[in-house]
DNA sequence: TAGTTGATCGTCT
DNA sequence: GACGATCAACTAA
């Protein structure tokens, strides 16, 4: 493991509820190994996508060939390309046929970040917010595109960690980010204050409604 | 700092 | 054939 004191979350985790999983994946730590090397970065804002009862997931419409990891078991790691240039990465959670995940947007580096730069280029600058501080982002700083997806997070390639003794951390919440319908819903979580959030500071966008 | 735009291609209509 | 759960470079002020 990088750090003794992070564990790997059981698959118990990510059958629940996916709002409830969403908020609770706020302060846990995205583990990637390569090689020898680890990759963390704690969670710091995320997105729920409500399957077939959500217009703006892509399991709104059932299970295609794209999204069939999204309808696997809760705990496996649904990457999908877009914009013809990125990858994106989504924890799929509840049971098995249910089609719900949440987009993993932002985390703040805590271990590998030399890998993580070399991984994002030179495409930073000297700003080191711009490394981990959105969905496509994150992606290419921990190495994770088309081989990672369908990967049991449970372990031991991609995992999502909790560190013992850890309080969990101040939330605050808004509608989600680049979509165009169910636009209504709070459905993206944040730490509140956290440099490392995509956009908007560390101010909520104004909501519209819940 | 805010707003605009080009890049680039898999997926679904 | 249109369009994305985006990003980075650019412009204006």
């Amino acid at each position: 493991m990088p750090l003794p004191s992070l564990h790997p979350l059981p698959r118990s985790f990510y059958l629940r509820p996916t709002l409830t999983v969403a908020k609770d994946l706020l302060g846990k730590y995205l583990v990637r190994r390569i090689g020898k090397e680890y990759l963390v970065g704690k969670i710091v804002e995320v997105e729920a996508y409500l399957g077939k009862r959500d217009p703006a997931s892509h399991a709104y419409r059932g299970k295609t060939k794209r999204n069939e990891v999204m309808f696997r078991e809760g705990g496996h790691l649904y990457v999908y390309f877009t914009y013809g240039m990125h990858f994106c990465a989504n924890v799929v959670t509840r049971p098995e046929d249910t089609g719900e995940a949440v987009l993993l947007r932002a985390v703040e580096p805590v271990q590998g970040i030399g890998m993580m730069k070399r991984l994002r280029r030179k495409k930073t600058g000297r700003n080191e917010r711009e490394l981990t501080n959105g969905p496509a982002k994150l992606c290419e700083a921990f190495s994770i595109g088309r081989k990672e997806n369908g990967t049991d997070l449970t372990g031991p390639e991609i995992m999502v960690c909790r560190r013992r003794g850890e309080r969990p951390p101040p939330l605050a919440r808004s509608t989600r980010i680049g979509i165009s319908v169910g636009t209504r819903h709070r459905w993206r979580y944040f730490v509140r204050g956290n440099g490392w959030v995509s956009r908007y500071g560390v101010l909520p966008r104004p909501a519209v409604t819940d």
